[in-house]
DNA sequence: GTTCTTGCAAACCCTTTGCACGTCT
DNA sequence: AGACGTGCAAAGGGTTTGCAAGAAC
């Protein structure tokens, strides 16, 4: 079985956020994680509003945004903001320590695993009198072969 | 003496560029280039739009804006979406191969070079058959010292 | 009961676009 | 002369906000 992500753990820690930072817990907010936990690739905010608002979730846009905040803020969620488009997310948990590579080309984006950027990461914040929280690397490249970068003109 | 950007080079590399992609040259086009010149930092499309109008230049937003995305395109400049804000610029040949540490809590921007990056990125693309063309690493992190971290309310 | 959150729609900001005019080749 | 670039203002898309109604504590 794939590596998946122990929703009820995440569920968890975000209710331990919400209590610590003495916001409240709602249904919409509980509601929001639920739905983020079905994806397994990245996703905007409008996408999952359409997709929650598909699934008949009465949960306004506005919820939506503010319930990502509060997901990216206590490190749930990663943000990532590629090129000229919306904001995306993708649970932290699923596919820890990734980075992204996009071509120029054609715009998609390939996920890879790369173990020494986290040390350098680490070492960077060391030298610099940080304390590290997240990072998020993106190569910018393109295909040897152009006529695998076609794929993706219907994205 | 301070490693200063060549301007001259940077402008054959633009004029050969548009001669190339068959665009014409334009007083407004050059003007964008030189004003940029002027800067040792990041700034925004509507920043460097002010700037020009300040000093007397009559470029339109629109020119502005087409004219960063041309010099970003042949690589003169680097094009950043930090956070939420408005995309930020910065000619490449500044500080080559550096990159950014932004602070959570206050937002400071601190630029660094850290060599094996780039070996890195050459590496993954290898891997993964693409050619390298740029690439964005930001850190995002939190300062030891938070009094260190209040400096920038003013910006 | 008080304070926080929600939903809605309008506002907002950055960026792009359409069109008429100007200009580079 | 013809095609391309410019300026202006309006449109566009994603995100945030103000306010009244509703829910959590």
């Amino acid at each position: 079985m794939a590596a998946k992500t122990d929703i009820e753990t995440v569920k968890q820690t975000f209710s331990d956020y919400l209590r610590k930072m003495k916001y409240r817990s709602t249904p919409e907010r509980s509601r929001v994680l639920d739905r983020i936990a079905e994806y397994d690739r990245h996703f905007s905010a409008d996408e999952l509003y359409m997709h929650m608002n598909n699934l008949g979730d009465r949960v306004s846009r506005a919820t939506v945004y503010s319930t990502l905040d509060l997901l990216t803020q206590c490190n749930i969620l990663m943000k990532h903001r590629f090129q000229g488009e919306s904001a995306h997310f993708e649970l932290s948990s699923r596919m820890p320590n990734h980075d992204h590579l996009i071509c120029t080309e054609c715009g998609r984006i390939v996920e890879f695993r790369e173990d020494q950027i986290k040390k350098i990461r680490n070492q960077v914040c060391d030298t610099l009198g940080f304390r590290p929280r997240t990072h998020s690397l993106q190569i910018f490249a393109v295909c040897h072969d152009p006529s695998t970068c076609e794929y993706n003109q219907a994205e």
